[in-house]
DNA sequence: CGGATAACTTAGCATATGCCGG
DNA sequence: CCGGCATATGCTAAGTTATCCG
């Protein structure tokens, strides 16, 4: 229990100054705020540094692993079929790649060593985007109100803008520089303005023109009848065909993105300093292939050569290409529901699996180290505990050129705020620019830790965790388990999430209802990896008009509530509960329902006789009489009129069919049923309006989940997975069973 | 060893599709 | 049956991690 590691005893690397560490972004360097050295006094925190000690010896136990487990037992491989390329009839070739796919079981054996991907490989390359078309000549971007000739290199660029001028993007201020800086250097190099017009300033430059022929186009295209649309549809589809496939071992397999990405201007997300600037087009000189060496190699578009062809059986991709905005790589790759893509996401779920089996000693372990004499023992035991409590993401360091987003290691003194006596407010951005706000109770040691990791002279700017990076944590994880890193800890804790909140659900009631509770049971997991997404721009006016017809159904209730004590006044007695809810609504609120009510049919009516005479327009027939709108509008003053009686009088007229009791209640009950259909639907939709679903049940939680969930409950897996997924999760469909678990 | 980077997974948004209620 | 909306899919940006290289 107190024998003190050695590592401790000496003056271990640990305490190099902070200064010397690599150097941090975003202004100031950490500074050396002497934690290292007070961190071990028992007055600074407080920790029993005999309990301390104990966790060392602990972690001692935790054994090596090799970096590469290359004995991992090697199944004999599955003897593949070999598959002819031609296929005598070429008139169903989706259904040969399905079939094919369904004779390839890997699942039923795994195989070996993994760094070998394929042994042929082969495919027709990709699609490249058409030329650019220039525009009409009389759509000009104008300068200080003067057309401008542009040449049509500068032109498709100023296009791309265009397109944009009613987005978000076109009102940034970093957007505009950024495209206007690359705008007119292309300009520059293709010779400027024809008509010696020169730009130079992004003000005074009107895209409105060439936005309004764009959503002419787009106008037009969504006018052609469903034949053209149709056939535009099948050309596109036959032209793609030889692209849509490739063949793995012999087996015909899709590719996932086989279009290379058509130029345009960078849409960077968040505060990207990037954004705008001109993402250039890419040409066949820009693009490895990857084939085996024996393959046919597709040939290039026109007068064009490939970059390279490669023959590198250690990856998956296709095809590659080098992107100028961060310089980095593009890949054509496989589809999702392909063989290898399929390995990969079931090791992902099976190494996540393994870590149940480690995940007690972890636990303990950090928990232990939150109070290690040794500075970098206790960042890593906060971060690792961050990681897996909060489910934050490792968070590498980023570069000054790229958003300013971070995960646990690259957070920052201001984005953790401390509220003793162990509340922290986290506040960041995350990948993608997400916002990560979260108050919450963390563990008394960790609070510490972190007032610790915060204390001056660290300040706004700093590194929180100042001694680690995902490398480092990485590397203590392996100790754990082979293959063990940061983002393992998410698809465990998802997935395990998932089992637990399925396990809640009990096997009773609709597939509807059912399906509600599965969702609920995602939405717990989205909310845990805290994905997001926007309010989609009608919700606020979707769930008011939701809200309203709810209020609507109440209204009819207590008129029918009324009716029944006007048939007869003794059911007051039987039932006076019952009748309660009808001093609920004030004259205020019944008047602003009937108005609402009454302007609906209006609308109705109007929109009704419009479409009618559009119809009768097209088809050439006689117009229906402005008299014919009239007698329909009047029956709704008509209704309004009686309204405005009951509102007076309180007495509530109803066709003949409805003049008697029973019905009424018969009529009340299926409003109340209505009423909390509706209510549960709303309640839903506003529960998922800022959380998205997918990408949880896309990459966390393992399928095998949803499939046995699907068939204890007898919940058809269409209502789970959509036809993709059902595709992507082949592997897991065909292999648990009901009693499978993660 | 550490920084760079290649290769892969994960991510939200835009747009296409299709489904459901009036 | 048809329009409006939700959902599915496509697209590509933005992460993580292993490995390469000096």
């Amino acid at each position: 229990m107190t024998v003190k590691p050695k590592h401790e005893l000496s003056s271990d690397e640990e305490d190099i100054p902070l200064n010397s560490q690599k150097k941090r972004r975003r202004a100031n360097a950490t500074p050396a705020n002497g934690n290292d050295i007070k961190i071990v006094k028992k007055e600074e925190d407080g920790y029993d540094s005999d309990e301390a000690l104990s966790k060392v010896s602990r972690a001692s136990k935790v054994s090596k692993v090799p970096k590469k487990n290359k004995s991992q037992k090697k199944k004999k491989e599955v003897p593949q079929k070999i598959v002819k390329e031609e296929t005598a009839n070429e008139e169903d070739e989706s259904r040969d790649a399905s079939i094919d796919a369904e004779d390839f079981k890997w699942w039923e054996n795994q195989n070996k060593d993994d760094s070998i991907k394929w042994t042929t490989l082969r495919h027709n390359g990709v699609i490249f985007p058409p030329d650019y078309q220039p525009l009409p000549s009389h759509i000009k971007l104008y300068y200080e109100g003067t057309p401008v000739a542009l040449p049509p290199q500068a032109e498709e660029v100023a296009g791309f803008f265009a397109a944009l001028l009613e987005s978000e993007h076109a009102k940034n201020p970093v957007f505009q520089k950024n495209f206007f800086e690359d705008f007119l250097q292309v300009l520059k190099e293709s010779g400027g303005a024809k008509n010696s017009i020169e730009i130079k300033e992004f003000e005074k430059c009107d895209f409105r023109k060439i936005y309004d022929y764009f959503e002419l186009q787009k106008e037009q295209k969504k006018q052609l009848s469903p034949q053209e649309k149709k056939q535009l549809k099948l050309e596109k589809e036959e032209f793609e065909e030889p692209y849509k496939f490739c063949f793995l071992d012999g087996r015909k397999e899709q590719v996932g993105n086989f279009r290379i990405e058509p130029p345009g201007l960078f849409r960077g997300r968040g505060a990207h300093p990037k954004t705008g600037r001109l993402k250039r087009r890419v040409y066949p000189e820009d693009v490895v292939l990857n084939l085996d060496k024996e393959a046919p190699i597709p040939e290039a578009p026109d007068g064009h050569k490939w970059g390279e062809i490669r023959h590198d059986n250690t990856v998956q991709w296709l095809a590659m290409w080098r992107e100028n905005i961060s310089n980095s790589f593009k890949y054509v790759r496989f589809a999702a529901n392909s063989s290898l893509k399929g390995i990969s996401d079931y090791k992902k779920f099976e190494k996540a699996r393994q870590l149940k089996e480690h995940i007690v000693t972890i636990r303990a372990d950090y928990r232990k180290n939150l109070k290690s004499k040794v500075m970098l023992e206790r960042q890593i035991a906060v971060a690792t505990y961050l990681i897996d409590v909060f489910a934050l993401r490792a968070g590498g360091e980023k570069s000054e050129d790229e958003a300013d987003t971070v995960g646990c290691c690259s957070l920052r003194y201001e984005h953790v705020t401390l509220k003793p006596p162990n509340t922290v407010i986290f506040d960041f951005l995350g990948k993608d620019s997400i916002r990560f706000y979260q108050e919450v109770e963390v563990d008394k040691q960790v609070f510490k830790n972190l007032t610790i990791f915060k204390k001056p002279p660290k300040k706004p700017g700093h590194q929180l965790f100042d001694r680690l990076d995902p490398s480092i944590l990485n590397k203590h994880l392996q100790n754990y388990m082979p293959g063990l890193t940061a983002k393992v800890f998410r698809t465990y804790n998802a997935s395990k999430t998932m089992q637990d909140q399925l396990d809640l659900i009990p096997n009773e009631g609709t597939v509807a209802e059912k399906m509600l509770k599965y969702n609920a049971a995602n939405r717990t997991v989205a909310i845990l990896c805290n994905h997001q997404r926007t309010v989609t721009k009608g919700h606020a006016a979707a769930v008011q008009k939701a809200t309203e017809k709810i209020e609507e159904l109440e209204w009819q209730k207590i008129r029918y509530k009324r009716a029944i004590l006007e048939l007869d006044k003794s059911e007051l007695k039987k039932d006076p509960k019952f009748f309660e809810e009808i001093e609920d609504l004030t004259k205020e609120e019944e008047a602003s329902i009937h108005k609402r009510v009454i302007e609906r049919e209006r609308e109705k009516y109007n929109k009704k006789f419009a479409r009618e005479n559009e119809k009768r327009k097209f088809d050439k027939e006689e117009l229906l009489p402005e008299s014919q709108l009239k007698e329909w509008l009047e029956r709704v003053d008509e209704l309004e009129e009686q309204y405005k009686k009951e509102l007076e009088t309180g007495e509530i007229q109803l066709k003949a069919t409805l003049q008697n009791v029973e019905k009424l209640r018969a009529q009340i009950d299926k409003l109340d049923q209505r009423i909390e259909t509706s209510t549960i639907q709303l309640k839903d939709r506003e529960d998922n309006s800022q959380v998205a679903l997918g990408t949880s049940k896309i990459n966390y939680i393992d399928p095998r989940l949803s499939v046995v969930f699907c068939k204890k409950y007898n919940v058809p897996i269409e209502k789970v997975f959509t036809k993709s997924l059902r595709d992507k999760f082949k592997w897991a469909i065909e292999s648990a069973d009901e009693n499978w678990r993660f």
